[in-house]
RNA sequence: GCACCUGUAGCUCAGCUGGAUAGAGCGCUGCCCUCCGAAGGCAGAGGCCAGAGGUUCGAAUCCUCUCAGGUGCGCCA
């Protein structure tokens, strides 16, 4: 703990941490609470848990505020003023804190010495794409399963997002400390690919030069034309006029390679790489799925019985029949889910419980998935499932992304594979380019519909975020190469290294003020997987420079160039360029590009 | 019928797991470039946080119910 006496010639910026000063605040206020209980001020036995330090909404109350004593009253039976009149003075004899009053019902409001703002951008500044790094995940292993689009064709507006929002997610969750791993699970097992061969198959036959038809049932994209072409290279002729048994396996397989090349490829078109791909096919025949499902039978979850029709919505054919059920009950889901077909095949719920099995015995100590929003009916079921299956060890948090509606010409431009208007995340890529995309996806939070309007996102407007922050970055480029020809070194090294005094204007300290909650936020975001966090606050912290900015216009002292004086200028341009490297670190974190001018 | 998601300014959306007078962009009104990039900034108007109860020092946030929209609901994955 800080004691400010027995500290010689350091000034208070020097002694925060490197990390997070809300939570060094807090820390400045649970040793106080600790040593008032010490002291006899407060009883024994309270929980601090509860104490919280943050940012308040009106600045006009002060950098920081604290709830303590209003969250310590009720137990420890005092005033809430009693308590935080008894805090405040203790408080400020850190040197950190400024100013400490009581306001409202009980708030403690803390003011910080300059001191602390110019310690951020200094630490900004020494720590470079480090700042904000979190250790909060301890480097446990996490398991992002993310775009896992069946291997049927290209992948579409709605995996784009999902896929925006995993591989974000993943990055967030890496600079806070957890060892990630990207993964996509192949759907190659089921009866879809094998619509895929017989679809390729009529290709195949079209690239003989017969007349084909695409009877209901099989997919009849473009995309299969030159697959068709290159089975006609790879076999010639042996599968003309052949019986499906002969082709089926040998089609199905060459097939699904092939879209899952497509499918990698638009995956790096967005700037996504998956660690692992797993698939869906390699668990038959190997015994896993026998494993998880005896796993589960060993605890007493599976068993022979009869689903009740659902109500309401009464399937024609239904028909009461016996099938292998999973207790899923057991583990928080509405009804149990049968894991066998009535001809003793695997339901497709069996390899997904055999899959998250293997993810549980992978020792993964969290696992996320991203589904669609067609796909929330299955959460309660795969929670269920990693549950039973890791005896409620491993959690397990399914993120649904909600559908994207496409607009275009002001008008929704209606998805139909039938009617050829399929639009493609390539499509979005080759219309408004890789970093548009991913932001534009990110300005959403994920359990929010988004209508994505194409045109907006081309006008490369206000109404566009990710110019905005394009924007602020490009300023801060733009004013150190002016400094570079005004004969004024700012280089990395010498802002490093720079007397910050000259930065201490209210408007200044505002944007270091920013900067602060950056570790913050990071953590939050993590806290909730939701990297949507991240966009936001890097539109406000753009906001926040670009204000700046202009009051430079107003008052000439709040230029970041101040002619004729070297040092006052580095230590404005300190702030500036602590401002880029957050924003590039931010951009890192969403997979987009900082700009360096615009054009 | 049941489950999950959503409902906040005219429009599109945030709201930091319960904090103070609920925020931003677009649109609307009025301003700011002889001056570091105006793709920007400042100011103003605009709200019964869908509705009703409850929990407590305190609720847009948590609980219950109602209303409205979306997504799903055994032998498709």
């Amino acid at each position: 703990m800080t004691r400010p006496g027995c500290v010689v010639n350091r000034s208070p910026r020097q002694r925060t941490s490197d990390m997070n000063l809300f939570a060094d605040i807090r820390a400045l206020v649970i040793d106080n609470l600790n040593a008032m209980t010490a002291e006899g001020l407060l009883p024994e036995g309270l929980s601090f848990d509860n104490v919280a330090v943050e940012p308040p909404r009106d600045a006009a109350h002060g950098d920081m505020a604290t709830n303590a004593a209003m969250v310590l009253a009720k137990p420890a039976k005092m005033k809430p003023r009693d308590i935080a009149d008894a805090l405040a003075p203790r408080l400020m004899a850190d040197d950190r804190v400024a100013k400490a009053e009581v306001a409202g019902p009980g708030f403690l409001n803390l003011r910080l010495a300059n001191g602390v703002w110019q310690g951020v951008v200094e630490t900004v500044l020494n720590q470079g794409d480090a700042f904000g790094r979190s250790q909060m995940g301890q480097g446990q292993k996490v398991n992002v399963e993310f775009v896992s689009a069946n291997p049927t064709g290209p992948l579409h507006v709605g995996h784009t997002r999902g896929a925006v929002f995993g591989d974000s997610l993943a990055s967030l969750l890496a600079f806070a400390g957890y060892d990630v791993t990207r993964e996509y699970y192949i759907n190659d097992g089921g009866s879809q690919v094998d619509t895929l061969a017989r679809s390729v198959y009529l290709r195949y036959l079209e690239a003989h030069g017969q007349a084909v038809e695409f009877p209901d049932g099989t997919y009849p994209g473009d995309y299969l034309v030159p697959v068709g072409a290159a089975l006609k290279d790879k076999v010639g002729d042996a599968y003309v006029g052949q019986p499906e048994d002969v082709w089926l396996v040998d089609v199905r397989d060459f097939a699904t390679e092939r879209m899952m090349d497509l499918i990698r490829e638009d995956l790096a078109a967005l700037g996504v790489k998956m660690d692992v791909f797993f698939s869906e096919k390699s668990l038959y025949g190997t015994g896993l799925i026998e494993a998880a499902l005896d796993s589960l039978s060993s605890k007493g979850l599976i068993y022979e019985g009869v689903l009740e029709p659902p109500k309401g919505k009464k399937p024609e054919d239904w028909e009461p029949r016996i099938q292998t059920l999973f207790k899923s009950t057991d583990h928080g889901d509405d009804v149990d889910r049968p894991v066998k077909k009535s001809d003793g095949s695997w339901t497709y719920f069996a390899p997904d419980i055999a899959y998250h099995y293997d993810k549980v015995e992978r020792g993964f100590d969290a696992l996320i998935d991203v589904f669609g929003a067609d796909h929330g009916g299955y959460v309660k079921r795969m929670k269920a499932a990693v549950s039973a299956l890791s005896d409620g060890r491993v959690p397990l948090d399914i993120k649904l992304c909600q559908l994207v509606k496409l607009f275009k010409d002001g008008k929704e431009f209606k998805m139909s594979k039938r009617a050829g208007t399929f639009v493609t995340l390539r499509d979005v890529i080759d219309a408004v380019g890789p970093d548009v995309t991913r932001f534009m996806l990110l300005t959403r939070k994920n359990d929010q519909g988004f209508d994505f309007d194409l045109d907006k996102a081309l006008e490369q407007s206000k109404d566009n975020p990710v110019y905005y922050v394009q924007y602020a970055h490009a300023r801060v480029m733009s004013v150190l190469r002016r400094a570079t020809e005004a004969g004024i070194a700012v280089d990395d090294a010498t802002l490093n290294a720079a007397d910050l005094s000259g930065m201490g204007h209210e408007s200044e300290l505002a944007v270091a003020k920013k900067l602060a909650e950056w570790p913050r936020l990071v953590e939050t975001a993590a806290r909730t997987n939701e990297p949507h966090r991240v966009a936001f606050y890097l539109y406000e912290l753009a906001g926040d420079l670009h204000a700046l900015w202009n009051k430079g216009s107003d008052v000439p002292a709040l230029k970041f160039i101040q002619e004729g004086d070297p040092a006052t200028s580095q230590s404005k341009i300190a702030l500036a360029r602590a401002v880029s490297v957050v924003i590039s670190a931010g951009l890192g974190i969403l997979g987009v590009t900082p700009a360096q001018e615009m054009r």
